[in-house]
DNA sequence: TACTTGACCGTAT
DNA sequence: CATACGGCCAAGT
């Protein structure tokens, strides 16, 4: 990963709306990576943890966390999302609370609508 | 260079 | 609605 790239998506990811969330390739296509869902779990992986990033708005396309269930990573994924009004459903976040990320702009997205 | 590994995704069954 | 499958692509060995 060049650090644009790098630089590219982990703005993406600051752009995700408190209350909101996004997929891995939602994340990359807005980023202008279109294809590269593998390569946010990554930077997330590596930068993700620390920092103000909110990499907890980050899921898989349906909804799901990317971690085990029985982890703590999981549970405090689990955690921030509730923290911000978003509870799993049989352990997935609900569409409505995912943004427009496929077609419009990162800017655009908002809350369960 | 060749092969394996994933914080993944869309489609088909 | 759940699983399987193939495709994806950069980093690690």
């Amino acid at each position: 990963m060049s650090a644009q790239h790098e630089a590219a998506i982990l703005a993406a990811v600051r752009a995700i709306p408190k209350g909101s969330v996004s997929s891995y390739g939602a994340v990359a296509r807005a980023a202008g990576l279109p294809r590269r869902a593998r390569q946010v779990g990554r930077v997330l992986r590596e930068t993700g943890a620390d920092s103000e990033l909110p990499w907890f708005r980050v899921v898989r396309a349906d909804g799901s966390l990317a971690f085990p269930v029985d982890s703590d990573a999981y549970a405090e994924q689990r955690e921030r999302l509730a923290a911000e009004g978003i509870i799993l459903v049989r352990n997935r976040v609900p569409k409505r609370y995912f943004g427009q990320g496929g077609d419009l702009d990162a800017l655009l997205w908002g809350p369960g609508r």
